[in-house]
RNA sequence: CGCGGGGUAGAGCAGUCUGGUAGCUCGUCAGGCUCAUAACCUGAAGGUCGUUGGUUCAAAUCCUUCCCCCGCAACCA
């Protein structure tokens, strides 16, 4: 089974925030569980990196506008790596492959490519063209004047795709989710498509038109062609696997980009003749302490910022309990501190060391019994079939479902120490002990496997302490046996 | 009357499609346990489910009136 996932490639005219590291774990973590599920994963992230605020930002900076798309480019990378992002491929659009394949898409689509005038206002300081609903009083958002400017562009016939659009929606009804997004989307197109300008003459920093001199592409073309690049398209040797990885493609995406990723790029796909993607999913916003981020009001969170100050597995595992994927969220210290302390200290980490360090204090060896009783198979049972129920919650990106069906296995088995009481075993009934042992071994490997997308350090610290290798849910078949277990560290110390 | 989503315990949410003792997490109060990171487990208190009228034996759930909040409304990377 082949299994694609991507995350929109990021605009480099500003630097990362908690915005893209969301998206980018979301789509990590969908990624790591495909890998563990045993699939073929090709996973994809990048920057976009044209268009004339690039430009434009470059000069200010006083930098080469190549320079300044290296520099900028680089900082997203370094947020993906401190994110522990497991990507296959960090596409640029700058690159040579890249603009081979914007190019090959676009002579694909040309049946439905025109010649026309694209009209509207512009602002001749900030050199691009304002939307109407923005300009008051004669004047752009950022004060400049603007006037009504006409210049020749090409134009895709997104409006010949307006049935072709709705019937796919209708016969694929998880194409986009979450649901609210669909009817959103679906209400957009009914409305009636206008064709899409697709090309600019008025700046150079694009990717230039096959045979057309003096255009190059107008955004959309060029970033969403991306998903294509990063699977080998246009080489024909790679036409199965970008065929096959698409049917099976996730697209994480913002809700602010959602339209361009459901009604634009099925609709270039669908006259390229190309496969459409399996799913677009847009997740929600952030706002930070209660307000919307902003640079003036000094609130944006910064991804290195909170992984320095909480611990990158905190982090990941915040972004996808506190908030159902897909809804907006508030990333607040006193919400972070609580989910820190109380899910992962009290919950998940007494958990394994009460389990663990009670093993040590019994020899430290683990001396296995499937010979269950009732109290424990109910354990065992719940522990081997856990990924079984997060599965199909994954199928849907419903990350923080899975999260919760993760932490119901942990309260159980808190429950099960509980109600077995293994300190009074240990005195009159060594033969129950071992069972319940065993039964809890099973249900913390199980545990560690459903928080391995999430949390990947922290399962595989958990993997190390019982010898389990976690690299495929596989292993959650196989019977522990008898062996010795080394000492156990705190997983997440608390403060005082 | 542009389209859509939402208003449920102190807070944040589920439940509404397929009417029938209103549920979860946190907070509060009480109890239990002592293996464990003063962690874990149990129980209780707390809601006339935004408002008006209606359908029904029965409405958070269906229909209706009004009020409030939030997205989207086309080229925004």
């Amino acid at each position: 089974m082949k299994f694609c996932v991507t995350t929109p490639i990021y605009y480099i005219n500003g630097d990362p925030h908690i915005g893209h590291a969301y998206a980018s774990i979301a789509a990590d973590i969908m990624a790591r569980f495909a890998r563990l599920d045993g699939m073929e994963v090709h996973f994809s992230t990048g920057t976009d990196e044209h268009g004339v605020k690039v430009a434009r930002s470059a000069e200010s900076a006083g930098m080469d506008v190549l320079e300044f798309s290296d520099l900028m480019s680089q900082r997203f990378r370094n947020m993906s790596d401190k994110i522990n992002m497991s990507y296959d491929d960090f596409i640029r659009t700058t690159e040579k492959r890249h603009e081979k394949a914007a190019q090959t898409l676009w002579n694909m689509i040309e049946k439905d490519i025109y010649c026309d005038t694209y009209a509207g206002w512009y602002s001749a300081r900030d050199e691009e063209y304002v939307t109407e609903s923005d300009v008051v009083d004669g004047k752009a958002p950022s004060g400049a004047s603007v006037e009504w400017m006409e210049e020749a562009s090409y134009f895709f016939k997104l409006s010949d795709y307006q049935d072709k659009l709705l019937d796919w929606y209708e016969k694929n009804p998880d194409f986009i989710l979450p649901t609210s997004r669909r009817n959103e989307v679906i209400s957009f197109v009914k409305g009636g498509l206008k064709d899409l300008s697709i090309s600019r003459s008025k700046f150079t920093w694009g990717i230039p038109i096959p045979h057309l001199d003096g255009h190059v592409m107008y955004v959309w073309i060029d970033a969403l062609t991306n998903y294509l690049t990063s699977l080998g398209y246009p080489d024909p040797e790679k036409a199965v696997y970008v065929s096959e990885m698409m049917e099976n493609c996730v697209h994480v995406v913002g809700k602010e980009i959602l339209r361009f990723h459901a009604v634009y790029w099925p609709a270039f796909l669908m006259s390229a003749g190309l496969r459409l993607p399996k799913r677009i999913y847009a997740h929600g916003w952030w706002t930070s302490e209660g307000q919307k981020m902003s640079k003036s009001v000094g609130n944006v969170v910064d991804p290195h910022e909170i992984i320095e100050e909480y611990g990158l597995d905190q982090v990941r595992y915040f972004l996808f309990r506190e908030v159902k994927f897909g809804e907006d969220g508030d990333f607040s210290k006193s919400a972070i501190k609580k989910r820190i302390s109380f899910d992962l200290a009290n919950d998940l980490g007494n958990l394994v060391q009460r389990v663990l360090a009670f093993i040590q204090k019994i020899g430290g060896r683990l001396v296995v019994d499937y010979d269950f009783s009732e109290d424990e198979r109910k354990l065992f049972e719940n522990s081997r079939s856990l990924i079984n129920r997060v599965r199909p919650l994954m199928e849907k990106q419903d990350l923080h479902a899975s999260m919760s069906t993760v932490w119901e296995l942990i309260a159980e088995s808190n429950k099960f120490v509980n109600d077995m009481r293994p300190w009074e075993l240990v005195k009159n009934n060594p033969q129950k002990l071992n069972k319940v042992i065993t039964a809890l071994c099973e249900s913390i490997r199980s545990i560690s496997f459903g928080l391995a997308p999430f949390m990947p350090d922290t399962a595989q610290k958990i993997f190390n302490f019982i010898n389990v290798e976690g690299k495929s849910f596989e292993e959650i078949k196989s019977n522990f046996a008898d062996q010795d277990f080394q000492e156990p560290f705190t997983l997440f110390p608390k403060d005082n």
